[in-house]
DNA sequence: GCCCTGACTGCTA
DNA sequence: TTAGCAGCCAGGG
């Protein structure tokens, strides 16, 4: 794990776009690590310690289609901003994949960037 | 180098 | 649908 992989999984992230989600899994697979989801979790969580701010970390969630957040703001704060793009949360607090889950980037993009 | 912890996942009951 | 369990990968003590 470089420095240059972090900012693999936060190039993958900003790709997201608005409206739409995607899981820790997925993003590990755009980066060529089938296992690596909570790897993806953990460089998403060291981004909220450090001054990196435009990484929309809020529209990665976890392959149920749950927050996986635990504590108080966290949770509350990653809603908040989904709704506000139309992400819709049923009764019981999931997001449906089916809907708002994003498939990818179309093309090969780690190979052009 | 070993052990624990974590914003995960897939399978099974 | 929810709960439990094992497998995975990386950082920190």
């Amino acid at each position: 794990m470089t420095q240059s992989d972090f900012e693999r999984v936060y190039k993958a992230v900003r790709l997201i776009p608005p409206g739409k989600v995607a899981s820790y899994g997925q993003v590990a697979r755009w980066l060529g690590w089938p296992r690596g989801a909570r790897t993806v979790g953990w460089a998403l969580r060291a981004l909220r310690d450090s001054d990196v701010i435009d990484v929309p970390w809020y529209r990665v969630i976890n392959a149920q289609g749950r927050i996986s957040l635990v504590g108080d703001e966290g949770p509350r704060i990653q809603q908040k901003l989904l709704e506000a793009e139309g992400v819709v949360f049923d009764d019981t607090g999931r997001i449906d994949l089916k809907i708002y889950g994003w498939s990818g980037p179309v093309v090969p993009w780690w190979e052009e960037i």
